[in-house]
This record gives structure tokens, C-alpha cells and sequence, in this order.
DNA sequence: CGGCAT
DNA sequence: CGTAT
DNA sequence: GCCG
């Protein structure tokens, strides 16, 4: 394994107990795109957690911004400036402050295009060296309510199954990023991401962003061999526990090869990748990524589009003719019908293009909490006995979510068919449901419960909190994605995993099931691939066992 | 050169 | 092809 | 784009 490890990992604990607050942090917040209410908000945020406010980006430390995009932040600040300084969304200032200790920057960066100079520019203790730290004592680890914690026992599941110990134990400074202790259990230049421990964030975190550019960059030329070949590298790099300071470091990393390899190369030397940098300025690059950022609109579409002319969100909205959904009217709701008409696409984009502002706003780990609350009590309504796990993102512990996975099961099979389609229609009527964007259904109505393939049931939706509750930006419901996934009991832990992600570490779990066990695996559960018999686990770690690999927290599948 | 998750 | 992890 |  990695023999020169030692010149890379700067102390980490020397700092961290000294630095590792906000005192006396000076940070200029921009102004634009922020609106005054909430300008104040932050500003007593700030004041309260002992952090400087300065009137000139060049005299900050740190830089809070809503602006996404260079070209709109280069109309109010020097783009050299901004190059200099951690530019963060006003999330990080108002977690931080909560916390009162500054979050990793790097899970904040507010500018793509600068994302690596945010990590590079972060404050020591702002760093990643420092994510264990912060993570620690800042998130709930509860990730699951199970029919214990709500209602009285009779639990027909053996305890295992539900037991609420599965729920995560965020990264704690022992387990954490301390791969030196890790090292017999993990190898971190296996080929396999599921044997590897994967951080949120890594100490590589710039080169990794670098690395993205070129991955987005094939993915929206279609290149997917290529794109894979990029995921793959950055899967490794996130599990290598030390600052990269020498090519010589990363030869033993697995799908590092003679192009990637050039590329940490130049990034070692110069802090950037050429290739990643001339597409992060191309203006076809930054507009096939605007493009596909509306769900329903992918590579192919994208470059359509861009060759009709089309750039960005606005000239979507005038090619569809759709006005941004000021004032939270309810979107019309799709038929299955409209599915199978292959009128899906051109409905739905032009539904989400009502709501991109909002759909594309992250989402705080506390509101995911309380729309999963807030749909488990309908469930409850619709079926009693019921429980759930918060999947995606948010399981492995992200601070913000870009939507909300809740993955249901109930202990007797056959009250649970149909139950995805009943909680769907509950929510509709209650309105918290505006949009259906997909429903599974049966295949097989008819089979019995033999194998488990024809039960699977999944609807992606969009979903607004209800008026009564706290969540609200400007007064206004803010839309979100949520998808609700309906498990058979037999399967339900191979279905969490399944939606825990990260897509890479799936994608090498399955590899491996099937490489070392002969099986296949996916959400819909395990089958010997010799006789299609079907694998049962009780548990996660059951999954693992049977699977032979060693445990692996959901917080360090982040192999994405 | 084939394989790359489902 | 686009979606989900 | 990398690996066996």
C-alpha cells in the first residue's frame, strides 16, 4: 500500500481545538440575490457567533454569497479576488453559527467554477482535516423511526430488523478519517468502493472537483465509458486519507492511469487541471450543464437544445413558454397516461421549469426530517405498522440535500400492496403532493410472492410541507423533490442500501456480489444468479455479512 | 480487446 | 433516453 | 479511461 504517506497529513489535532471556532473570523457577506429579511437574519447570525463583518471582499477571510454562477458574481466582485477566498453559501454561515464552530467549506462552496479554490483557501480549521470534528457533534444520528419508537410492540420483525440501532452513528473522531487504524480492515487501493472507506469530504477535495469538470464534461457529450473511467478515479482518490503532494503517491491508487495521472500531476504543480478549466469556461459546457439541470432534460436533449440556440433556464422557459411559479400555485398533477403517451417529457420539464428555482434549492437536513415526518403521518393514516428510512444524501450525511429518499416497508406482506400508490393519492389530497412525476406500479399483479421482482413501487414526486409547519422561505412553501420508495419487507434492507447510495458505491457492491458471491444485487433485492433463488437479510450489516464485506458506515459510502 | 451496476 | 442510488 |  501507499508507503509515503507520512510527509502528506499535517497534524490534524495540532489546530483544530485553538482554531476550531468562529471567533474573530472576518467574512463579507454579498448582498445580491439575498434579500434584506434574510440579509438581517445572517448578519445577527454572524454578530451572535462572534464573527467580523467587513464592508470589502478583499478584507475577508471568507466570502458568503447566493450567487451560483461566475458570470453574475463577476458583475458585483474581482473574479481575481474571488479566486483568493473561500466563496460559501449563506447555509454555511447559518450552520456554522448554530454549531458555533465553521463547517467545512468545501460542502458549502457557493461557485462551482471556484470550488477548489474554496477548499484551498479554507481557514485551517475549516478544512477537511477537520470534517471529523464537525461532524460529530452537529447531526442528528437518528435516521430511522421504527414501529418501536412510535407505537407499542407487537414488532412481527425479529428485532434485528428494525432495531433502531441501525441507525447511523455519524462519523465519530475515532472512526472517522483515521484510515492509519482503518488500514487492516480497509484497503484503500482496493478496486472496489464498497471496500473502502469514502468520506464526504476528502482531503483531495480540489483535485476532486477538477476531476468532476472532466467527468460532467464527457457525461454531457455522452463519453460514458469515459465518465466512468472519471468516477472511478474520483471514488479512489476520496478513500486516500492524505494530502496528495506527489505524483509518486497516487501510482498505487487503482484507475489512476497515464491520462488521470497527468492530470493530478498538473494539478500537484499548478492547482488546476488545463482541460478541466477550459471547460468550466466554455460556454458550451456551462450551458449543456444549465440544460440538464432540469430533470427530464439529459445529455442528448441538452445538446439538442443547445443547437436550437438555447443556453440557459430563461430560454427554456420562452421554448416552453412556462413562467417561474411565483406564488405557489399548484402544478397539475401527470396521469399515468400522460407516461405512456411519451408526452412525459415535454409535460413534465415544462412543470418542473414552473418550480426549477425552487426544486433547485438545497434542502436543510432538518426540513428533510420533518417532510419525512410529515409523510410518515399520512402513511400511518393510509396503513398503521409502517416504517421508514431516510435514504440518499442525506443518510450519508450531507448537511444539504438536493431531494428527500424515504424508503417504507410494513412487517406483513401482501397489506402492503399497493400502499405506494394509496400514500401518493393520501398526500394529494391532503395538497402536500403537487406533481407526480413517475409511479411505478405492479407488473405482475396476478404472481404470487415467490420472487420479489414484481413489487417494487416507486414514486418521484414533488412535495410541499404543509402550511402549519415552520419550513417556510419569504413565506412561501418552497417545492421539493421527494421520492418514496415501497420495499417488501424480505428486501427492505437491500432497498435502503440500494438508496443510500453513493451511485459508485452501488455500482462496486454489485460488481463485487457478483464477482465474489455469484449473486445479483440490487434495491429489488439478492438472487443467486445460478438458480435465481432468492438472498434474505434481516439487517444492513446482515447485507454485508452475507455479502462478505466488513461494515461500512453510510457516512463513508460518499464514494461519488 | 472485452468489460464496465441495475 | 432519462430517472434513481 | 482503465484494467485484467
Amino acid at each position: 500500500m501507499n508507503s509515503d504517506d507520512d510527509e502528506s497529513m499535517d497534524s490534524p489535532e495540532t489546530s483544530s481545538s485553538t482554531t476550531n471556532s468562529l471567533k474573530g473570523i472576518k467574512i463579507f457577506i454579498l448582498q445580491a440575490k439575498i434579500n434584506p429579511e434574510v440579509m438581517g437574519a445572517l448578519m445577527d447570525d454572524a454578530e451572535g457567533a462572534g464573527i467580523k463583518l467587513v464592508g470589502r471582499p478583499e478584507d475577508a477571510e471568507i466570502i458568503v454569497t447566493e450567487i451560483r454562477m461566475r458570470k453574475r458574481l463577476e458583475r458585483h466582485m474581482d473574479w481575481e479576488v474571488a479566486k483568493t477566498k473561500p466563496l460559501v453559501t449563506s447555509a454555511w454561515l447559518t450552520s456554522s453559527a448554530k454549531a458555533g464552530y465553521p463547517f467545512p467549506c468545501g460542502e458549502f462552496a457557493a461557485v462551482k467554477d471556484l470550488a477548489g479554490e474554496t477548499i484551498r483557501n479554507c481557514p485551517d480549521s475549516t478544512t477537511c482535516k477537520g470534517c471529523a470534528k464537525c461532524f460529530s457533534n452537529s447531526r442528528s444520528s437518528s435516521m430511522q423511526l421504527t414501529p418501536d419508537a412510535l407505537s407499542p410492540p407487537p414488532n412481527p420483525l425479529s428485532p434485528p430488523t428494525f432495531s433502531p440501532a441501525t441507525g447511523v452513528t455519524l462519523v465519530s473522531d475515532s472512526l472517522a478519517w483515521d484510515l492509519e487504524r482503518a488500514k487492516d480492515k480497509f484497503d484503500n487501493s482496493s478496486r472496489y468502493a464498497c471496500t473502502r472507506l469514502c468520506p464526504l469530504v476528502c482531503p483531495n477535495q480540489g483535485l476532486v472537483e477538477e476531476l468532476r469538470v472532466m467527468k460532467q464534461a464527457r457525461e454531457l457529450e455522452g463519453e460514458p465509458r469515459s465518465v466512468l473511467a472519471y468516477s472511478r478515479a474520483i471514488a479512489a482518490i476520496k478513500s486516500f486519507p492524505h494530502r496528495i503532494t506527489s505524483e509518486r503517491q497516487v501510482t498505487d491508487l487503482p484507475y489512476i492511469g497515464t491520462k488521470i495521472g497527468t492530470m493530478v500531476a498538473d494539478y500537484i504543480r499548478t492547482g488546476h487541471i488545463p482541460e478541466a478549466q477550459a471547460f468550466s469556461t466554455s460556454i458550451r459546457f456551462r450551458a449543456l450543464k444549465e440544460l440538464t439541470s432540469v430533470h427530464g432534460i439529459g445529455p442528448l436533449t441538452a445538446r439538442r437544445l443547445y443547437d436550437l440556440g438555447l443556453r440557459n433556464i430563461t430560454d427554456l422557459r420562452n421554448y416552453y413558454g412556462v413562467n417561474p411559479d411565483n406564488d405557489s400555485q399548484d402544478i397539475e398533477s401527470l396521469t399515468p397516461d400522460d407516461i405512456q403517451d411519451g408526452k412525459e417529457s415535454e409535460v413534465g420539464i415544462k412543470a418542473v421549469l414552473r418550480v426549477y428555482d425552487d426544486i433547485t434549492t438545497l434542502i436543510p437536513r432538518a426540513e428533510v426530517e420533518e417532510i419525512a415526518r410529515c409523510v410518515y403521518a399520512e402513511l400511518c393514516v393510509v396503513q398503521k405498522g409502517c416504517a421508514y428510512t431516510i435514504t440518499g444524501g442525506y443518510r450519508r450525511g450531507k448537511l444539504m440535500s438536493n431531494d428527500v429518499d424515504i424508503v417504507f416497508t410494513h412487517p406483513t406482506p401482501m397489506v402492503d400492496r399497493g400502499l405506494c400508490k394509496k400514500l401518493v393519492e393520501r398526500l394529494r389530497s391532503r395538497r402536500m403532493v403537487s406533481h407526480v412525476m413517475h409511479l411505478s406500479s405492479f407488473r405482475a399483479p396476478s404472481a404470487l410472492r415467490k420472487s420479489q421482482w414484481d413489487t417494487l413501487e416507486k414514486a418521484l414526486t414533488v412535495f410541499r410541507l404543509p402550511p402549519e409547519t415552520k419550513f417556510y422561505d419569504g413565506g412561501k412553501r418552497i417545492h421539493r423533490r421527494v421520492d418514496l420508495i415501497f420495499a417488501p419487507v424480505e428486501v427492505y434492507w437491500c432497498a435502503v442500501i440500494g438508496w443510500t447510495g453513493s451511485t459508485m458505491f452501488e455500482r462496486d457492491l454489485r460488481q463485487w456480489t457478483k464477482d465474489k458471491r455469484g449473486w445479483k444485487f440490487d434495491s429489488t433485492g439478492i438472487v443467486k444468479l445460478s438458480n435465481s433463488e432468492p438472498v434474505l437479510a434481516t439487517s444492513e450489516r446482515h447485507v454485508f455479512e452475507l455479502c462478505g464485506l466488513e461494515w461500512i458506515d453510510p457516512t463513508m459510502r460518499n464514494a461519488d
